[in-house]
RNA sequence: GGUCCUGUGGCCGAGUGGCUAGGCAAAGCUCUGCAAAAGCUUCUACAGCAGUUCGAAUCUGCUCGGGACCUCCA
């Protein structure tokens, strides 16, 4: 079965043919780390990082290349050009680069939190200006780019007339040249719509190179296409990011890349929606964001309590990546609550005997979970439909629970079935959907503690001592470990 | 102002022509020393109006609402 992914470059569902037979390259626009990363950021790499996995999972050997912006972008016209980075750095002083492996860390330390697989590459802007510098050297070679008082821009104009400029985000190149606002340095541009490639660096700039046209630091989209150029080649299978960088961001990487190779960078492009709260996206210019440090104490007004980074996971997983999602306490108090449900069913699968029967007993009810389980690579082929899978999952639920309790006689489902069961949920859960779960049972010492407990309640309970079993029950909750009666008199426990 | 997207039950969210998405919440029942969990059952919506069609949440038009981008933004 083919994989389809949408293309926000055709704006159709294209079937994945990489370049390379059996190799497929991915470049996602990485965080800027001149601050804490929020709830918005968790979007993006969560499901390039669901993409990764299941392109590996169809046997892919996948490059994936995601860069660390660590030389920040202008300000706003009227001041003087400065750099985000290091204007902030001058405020909290500290070096620029205290600030940017500060920021990097605590990327890193999230990235972990959600289980995100690392990256193959994780390039860093300033540590390829030469790359960079030469690139914007090509391009003025090839007539695209003018010098300026030590800056160099891209001529839009020329690039348009011969070239398709504003087809990924759907724009009008006669409308930029109207709707483009001032921004620092217009007066020196050919046209208003013209980017930056390589900005002169005013004296309190602390971040600069020197470059053939002074010292200076380059513009913000030459950085991604000088490191996906040089990790992937002139042309790559996929570039992904948020639906927010289309434009200008990635408009400029493809204007740039297709004038210095010679070919359109990617593929496929590959963007997702944003998260949005109280139907407003989240961003730093509305001041309504909550940082992923918030999120996972509950230190925020918005929060009715802590959120794991598993709960995260998970409610992004239950919506398309390419639709809005919404966020509320609320909401993510159903995604907790959702995860739960579903863990515990995967933890009784696990332990679900399989049988010997060949012939499913109720071969109604085994065609059909056949049936669900083979959707899970048909939804994910279909642009990555997680969503519709854990819908799957959760019909499967009860199936499980089912056969647990005895409800469905053990017999019901082929051991082929119960087998394929299992495979899928495993592979699904853990292998592409990147959830986990801490249960205590690989901690040797904590085991032994439970087995005594357990033992003592069950004691009691013989004795009809309540007020012992009930205690034992209650404390132990208080600590985070919910203890549980089983039908057959049996106890279970999870952290 | 320009370009584009979107409006699904109490809440969140799949779904592009015909078939119960799913989750959470709520209600009832079963199981149970109690509890939790689990199981069964109930709740069956597609902003409004008009059109196309045998048939529309799904296509078209209009109206109203929300959002994104056009500027650093995931």
């Amino acid at each position: 079965m083919p994989l389809k992914v949408y293309n926000s470059y055709t704006r159709t569902k294209e079937v994945f043919t990489p370049i390379t037979p059996g190799h497929a390259g991915m470049y996602v626009c990485g965080p800027t780390v001149s601050g804490e990363s929020h709830l918005g950021h968790a979007r993006p790499y969560i499901t390039f990082d669901f993409i990764y996995r299941y392109l590996t999972y169809k046997g892919y050997k996948v490059r994936y290349v995601r860069n660390i912006t660590d030389a920040g972008h202008f300000e706003e016209e009227g001041k003087e050009a400065e750099d985000k980075v290091s204007k902030k750095a001058i405020l909290e002083k500290l070096e620029p680069m205290e600030l940017v492996q500060k920021y990097t860390n605590l990327f890193h330390w999230a990235m972990l939190q959600f289980n995100c697989v690392e990256p193959s590459i994780e390039p860093t802007a300033t540590g390829h200006i030469v790359e960079q510098i030469s690139m914007i050297e090509k391009i003025i070679a090839e007539g695209y780019a003018y010098e300026v008082n030590g800056s160099v821009y891209f001529d839009l104009k020329k690039y348009a007339a011969t070239h398709e400029y504003g087809k990924l985000s759907g724009r009008v190149m006669d409308d930029l040249l109207e709707t483009t606002r001032e921004l620092d340095g217009q007066q020196e541009k050919r046209d208003k719509a013209d980017f930056a490639l390589w900005k002169s660096a005013a004296p309190e700039h602390i971040m600069r190179w020197k470059s053939p046209w002074g010292e200076g630091f380059p513009g913000w989209h030459i950085e991604c296409s000088a490191m996906a150029t040089k990790y992937l080649g002139a042309e790559f299978d996929i570039h992904g990011g948020g639906m927010d960088l289309q434009f200008p961001h990635h408009e400029s990487e493809i204007a740039q890349s297709t004038i210095c190779n010679h070919h359109t960078p990617a593929k496929y492009w590959i963007h997702n929606n944003m998260i949005t709260i109280n139907g407003k996206k989240m961003g730093k210019s509305y001041n309504n964001v909550i940082k992923l440090t918030e999120m996972f104490s509950g230190n925020h007004p918005l929060l009715t309590q802590a959120f794991s980074p598993m709960t995260v996971r998970f409610f992004i997983l239950q919506s398309h990546y390419r639709s809005p999602v919404d966020f509320s306490s609320e909401a993510l108090l159903a995604s907790e609550k959702a995860l739960k449900r579903l863990w515990e069913a995967y933890e009784v699968l696990k332990k679900l005997p399989v049988g010997l029967n060949e012939e499913a007993a109720d071969a109604a009810l085994n065609s059909k979970v056949v049936q669900w389980l083979n959707e899970f690579d048909e939804f994910m082929d279909d642009d990555f439909s997680t969503a519709k899978i854990l819908a799957n999952m959760f019909e499967l639920a009860p199936v499980i629970n089912g056969i647990k309790d005895g409800h469905i006689a053990p017999g019901a489902l082929a051991a082929t079935t119960l087998v394929l069961l299992q495979q899928q949920f495993k592979t699904y859960m853990e292998d592409i959907f990147g959830l986990t779960h801490s249960t205590g049972a690989d901690d040797n010492t904590l085991q032994g503690v439970m087995q005594l407990l357990i033992d003592i309640r069950k004691e009691a309970k013989i004795r009809k001592d309540y007020s012992t079993s009930d205690k034992i029950r209650k404390q132990l909750a208080t600590i985070g470990i919910e203890l549980k009666d089983e039908k057959d008199g049996s106890m279970s426990w999870n952290k």
